[in-house]
DNA sequence: GAGTGCTGAAAAACCGTTTTACCTGATGTG
DNA sequence: CACATCAGGTAAAACGGTTTTTCAGCACTC
């Protein structure tokens, strides 16, 4: 299986009847020649199965063909998804990921970022656990690209970002359009700029006087904002929440309580975080926010930039779609919502 | 912020007067010289703030101080831990990791290992969603040193897991230790080895006669498991699971049925997964794979095999440790656990 | 005093590509 | 026909280190 020996670009020149240069050329498409002396060079290359050195190449001032993720997401709930779409979109142009999982302090982040430059990456795409908790490390006037996905960086740099009005508003139009009328937001820490993105949007639709509610991400605030709103002479008939976790708490402080969901009380969550949409009961129908396909359009950026191409700076807001499973019922009404909108 | 220029080991030679080649030599420790040049060398080097091209240095043959990752756990539960260790033992030697999250198919398998011979890795450590599930590529026969860790390997291979009978030995002797008499495990598929020799440890101290249950790795499997339990005329006072979502369920299940946890039946759930484990009410005392700790072993091995140290193949077990929270009660007796085992 | 052995450091070769500058015919051109 | 132009291709110089070889100087021997 292991080749003993690595061809060289000098094998194929040889075994083409060209020289190194014509070779190299060649097979990256550059210079003047026949065609077809450029297509019996790559015929060569590809009988012999040449696979150029990554270091040698990379030494020519060139690229290195190598980018950096940096994450202080340890749990990988958000990173990993990313990841996979990043690699998906870059490892057809031959481009590794490094991948550097960082702790909270701006030392270790330095230590990570240096070595990575010590490695020549073409760039380096910034994400974290959640937006708006900056990553440890100040990224700015690097020698290279850097791209911010699903993590703030400066006002000048390219940053991407799940639409959080455009999930909210898709999660508030369902429960409307499922006929429900007395709406309650339960979210994280208004701390958070998606928090406000999303209270906004919310807001706009359900009316100004329906409740937002701010805690923590946890199932436990989930318990503890159905105890409050329970506490209240009406209750709602529908709550999204700011992610699943707290959907999830929601949900099980509901039955716990007798309240039928989805029957009773329809429940939007945020995230798609399958390990905890699926398996609350009844499941959550929630709003995926395209991690993987963020990941991709992050790869596709930061290529461009290495290439040098112009990409303007700037936010760039990426669609989230709602997922329907069974806590917010009326799954069949999802193809009529368009309609149902227009009474609303 | 950003260097205008990378200074190269030329300018740390002109600098302390001598040539590249014993500028070179000074700072790698080979070679002779006088070691007055040697802390002179070493000091400009310092002073200007000099690092090596990483790439010209991988260009001469020697190590291209960077390891790959593969893995096909795309959620990141046992890989990012894993990673996070790795990445603790191998930064300050200058080595960083490829990390590749490949599919369930063996063509993107050998996609992403060609690319990561191609970036002339060191070392490749393969890990997994769960161990015994195998990666679906082959990685013997490879150009670069394997460790597997969490997942099996060849034979003859490099392997790292966690000790599955340790830790289930630990569970039960704990449960036992609280005076549980009636104890059951409920766990994942009897394909998987681990499974196996969890349960083979819990019988061996729990008697032969203990019930062991098979179903899949989910909440639903662990609800299930109390119904069947309890439609017996004879319930257990102690359930021992497999993962920490299995005992999720059967903690849910209980608390629906009325029975009280920890008071009438004590829980213990594997792997510590804390997003479940802490969210669980009551918390769930659980067994911790020390996955980091793991990651870190398996970053020490793969650096030792690519300088070419003699490394003995086969499987190594690391221990796993007892994390008590309030699901089994008696969090006062872990103190006393071994004396009381000695009348068990 | 020529040969020997040893030391510290410089010079040169090398790693595998890309890139630049140059060369050689063939072709158009006034 | 002398000359510029150009297509097709080659040799050589980077790139930034490491490794091997060479070399000058010095002390010691016989």
């Amino acid at each position: 299986m292991a080749k003993a020996e690595r061809i060289r670009i000098y094998d194929v020149a040889r075994v083409a009847g060209v020289s190194v240069a014509t070779a190299s050329k060649a097979l990256n498409d550059t210079g003047r020649m026949t065609e077809a002396t450029r297509t019996r060079v790559k015929q060569t290359a590809a009988a012999l199965g040449f696979r150029p050195n990554v270091m040698a190449r990379a030494l020519t001032g060139q690229r290195s063909f190598t980018i950096g993720l940096l994450t202080n997401d340890t749990y990988g709930r958000f990173t990993l998804p990313v990841m996979a779409g990043i690699n998906e979109a870059l490892v057809d142009q031959g481009v590794s990921v490094f991948l550097c999982v960082i702790e909270d302090d701006a030392a270790s982040g330095m230590v990570h970022v240096d070595a990575m430059l010590d490695k020549q990456v073409d760039g380096i795409i910034a994400t974290g656990k959640r937006i708006d908790r900056r990553l440890p490390v100040d990224l700015s006037g690097l020698p290279v690209p850097v791209v911010y996905a699903f993590t703030e960086g400066q006002a000048d740099a390219v940053t991407l970002v799940a639409d959080d009005r455009q999930g909210a508003r898709e999660a508030t139009e369902h429960l409307l359009a499922l006929g429900r009328r007395r709406l309650v937001h339960v979210t994280g820490p208004d701390s958070f700029a998606s928090v406000q993105s999303r209270a906004d949007a919310f807001s706009a639709l359900a009316g100004a006087d329906a409740p937002v509610l701010h805690g923590a991400w946890s199932e436990a605030w989930g318990h503890e904002a159905v105890a409050q709103l329970w506490a209240q002479p009406v209750q709602p008939d529908a709550i999204f929440c700011g992610n699943d976790q707290i959907a999830r708490g929601v949900v099980d402080a509901l039955r716990e309580r007798g309240v039928d969901v989805p029957a009773e009380v329809s429940v939007v969550g945020f995230d798609n975080w399958e390990i905890v949409s699926a398996a609350t009961r009844p499941p959550l129908s929630t709003i995926d926010m395209n991690l993987k396909e963020l990941g991709r359009e992050a790869g596709r950026l930061i290529l461009d930039l290495a290439e040098g191409k112009p990409v303007e700076p700037g936010i760039r807001t990426l669609p989230c779609k709602l997922v329907l499973r069974q806590s917010c019922g009326g799954e069949m009404l999802a193809a009529r919502k368009d309609e149902v909108l227009q009474e609303v």
